[in-house]
RNA sequence: GUGCCUGUAGCUCAGUUGGAUAGAGCAACAGCCUUCUAAGCUGUGGGUCACUGGUUCGACUCCAGUCAGGCACGCCA
């Protein structure tokens, strides 16, 4: 409906002679008796114009040739505003068309023919994922939810590293609480992993090997145990979420040679080389960000900086292979490269972006998205969390607490740069009287009313004519179908901005009008041309609120 | 100290490239179930959009500064 509109101001203004210089934009009233749809370009090329905007908005008007039955007619109010209002048939056929779709209602073709990859998640297998990972869990799962919605191929892909001195301090970990288990007294550093799951997994090896490994001062065993039975226990987490990825990249794989002999670090040092960003010394590989802007201020003074990409070890430091893995973003083919972290990975990415800039990479394909920390208040005190000294509140925690459903709904309800502060009392208190409740209680009360149908008026829902909704004409009937209307630019919306608590706020109004329309048309016993087109509508709103339940990843329930 | 994010109703938060009288849920108060699920609906109260300036026909929205909170500033990941 949005095309329709805005191609139409388009022709009107080619016809009165301007050229549009932004881009037109089509909104929904603050108000309904402001009509159905509104557009300020008539404000928006007053200055320019130098004409005033009434005046403009009128000429504009006069040459609208629209659909009759589309739409019914068009204003011009306040300074300049051009109002749009819908016929009847046109949301008459809006439910005709939603059911004829099914599933498909919202999806787009934007995307079709693009591949797409999201990274999330990409905690390394230290331990088990914690409140706040959920946080940027959900909201990939939603991103690469919402870009399939679009028509992108979309691969979730799981970054991880098992290597290294976290792994090794993981092992150590292990092996000392194995130790105790065997009966030795050992001092526990206070810099190792604290947390319980630790003792579960010394637990797991006694019981398997008993005290044989108690001489074994090779970490390989205690690692790859820990490493798999943390892996397990994440995985498992995240399906309880519905969260499945398609890919698990191992950090391991940019360090191994290839064909050509060269690993991808190698070659990502190589080309910068050849490019003029490398600098050796003080016996490490630096890529010189100083020549790209990047710095630093210290005493009032700017200093450039640039970053290590090699320590003087031998060793590359994380960013390199960061870099390396994104160059097989590209290589992979992918038109459109999302990734998903947190607040504290925000210096990260420039330098990322830098070097793939450099290597003559397309960047404007990456978007970040960065999801400010989670908080956790346990009896009205904020806890600070961390993994190494295992006080974090566990994912798998809260998912109890609160369900799966009302999981994803709380992490995903609130823009991504809100500081989240997920009380855990609340949550529990909550749980019966949630917001997401309002959403599903919606759907479960759609599927009553036409199980009711069939039960007491012998009425198939899906044999309906679909003819019927020319009888919808209640104010709230209509009203109704208007929002289902909007749904496809719901999506559209939550999707380009990769903000999926848009589609939420809009969901919340189908509820709303949804409650509203139930409370005021009785179906079941009405005459039959109003029961009917009811039931198509209550069927309309169901898809509707089913497809979006589906990007979101929380369950339509049939009854609560 | 520097960079990024945040500050909107008692609480948690929406607010579509600047637009019409700033919204929702919870909490409070008052109503609505012999009829398809009251996890709902209707109504009332509740606001210096952190503060101060600026930009213009118009600012919660953009710019500058101030205050408050979070995160990051390593040859850690």
């Amino acid at each position: 409906m949005k095309d329709i509109l805005i191609s139409e101001i388009r022709r009107a203004l080619a016809e009165i002679g301007v050229e549009p210089t932004r881009e037109i934009v089509i909104e929904k009233p603050s108000d309904e008796k402001f009509g159905d749809a509104s557009s300020n370009v008539a404000m928006t090329l007053a200055r320019e114009l130098k004409k005033n905007p009434r005046q403009i908005a009128q000429d504009l008007v006069a040459k609208f040739k629209f659909n009759p039955e589309h739409i019914e007619r068009v204003d011009v109010a306040g300074g300049g505003f051009i109002n749009f209002y819908f016929s009847k048939t046109l949301l008459q056929q809006t439910v005709r068309h939603i059911l004829e779709q099914g599933e498909l209602f919202g999806r787009s073709s934007v995307g079709a023919g693009k591949k797409a990859i999201v990274e999330y998640v990409s905690a390394n297998p230290t331990g088990p994922l914690t409140v706040g990972r959920g946080r940027g869990g959900v909201l990939g799962d939603c991103i690469a939810n919402l870009l399939e919605a679009q028509g992108y191929a979309v691969t979730r892909e799981y970054y991880f590293n098992n290597a290294g001195r976290q792994m090794r301090v993981l092992a150590d970990s292990v092996r000392l609480r194995y130790l105790e288990l065997c009966g030795e007294t050992v001092a526990f550093p206070d810099d190792y992993y604290q947390g319980g799951y630790i003792k579960d997994i010394a637990e797991k090896i006694f019981a398997e090997k008993g005290d044989a490994l108690k001489n074994e001062t090779d970490l390989t065993f205690f690692k790859e145990f820990a490493e798999a039975e943390i892996f397990k226990g994440i995985k498992q987490t995240l399906a309880r979420l519905g969260i499945h990825h398609d890919s698990f990249f191992n950090e391991n794989s940019l360090y191994e040679r290839m064909d050509s002999g060269k690993s991808r670090n190698d070659q990502v040092i190589e080309l910068l080389d050849q490019k003029g960003y490398i600098e050796r010394k003080d016996g490490a590989v630096w890529f010189k960000t100083s020549l790209l802007g990047k710095k630093k201020v210290e005493d009032g003074k700017e200093i450039p900086v640039d970053t290590v990409l090699v320590k003087s070890t031998g060793e590359p430091s994380y960013r390199l292979p960061d870099i390396a893995y994104h160059t097989t973003k590209f290589a992979r083919g992918y038109d459109l490269i999302v990734n998903v972290f947190g607040a504290d990975h925000i210096d990260e990415y420039p330098d990322v972006i830098r070097a793939l800039d450099v290597l003559g990479y397309d960047v404007s394909r990456i978007k970040v998205a960065i999801n400010q920390f989670v908080t956790t208040t346990v009896n009205g005190v904020q806890v600070k969390m961390s993994t190494r000294k295992g006080n974090a509140d566990t994912l798998d925690q809260l998912i109890d607490e609160v369900g799966p459903d009302a999981t994803r709904f709380f992490y995903v309800m609130r823009a991504k740069e809100t500081h989240l502060n997920f009380d855990l009392e609340l949550a529990k208190k909550q749980s019966n009287d949630n917001p997401v409740f309002y959403l599903q209680y919606a759907h479960a009360r759609i599927c009553g009313i036409i199980r009711v149908a069939e039960e007491k008026a012998s009425l198939n829902a899906d044999a309906v004519p679909k003819d019927f909704v020319k009888f919808l004409n209640a104010k709230e009937e209509l009203d109704l179908a208007k929002e289902l209307m909007r749904f496809p630019d719901a999506v559209n919306y939550a999707a380009n901005s990769l903000e999926p608590q848009k589609l939420i706020t809009y969901l919340n109004g189908v509820a709303e009008l949804f409650h509203k329309f139930y409370q005021e048309c009785r179906i079941v016993g009405e005459a039959e041309e109003t029961m009917k087109s009811r039931l198509l509508l209550a069927m309309a709103t169901r898809q509707t609120l089913r497809n979006g339940f589906k990007i979101l990843g929380i369950s339509a329930p049939e009854r609560m």
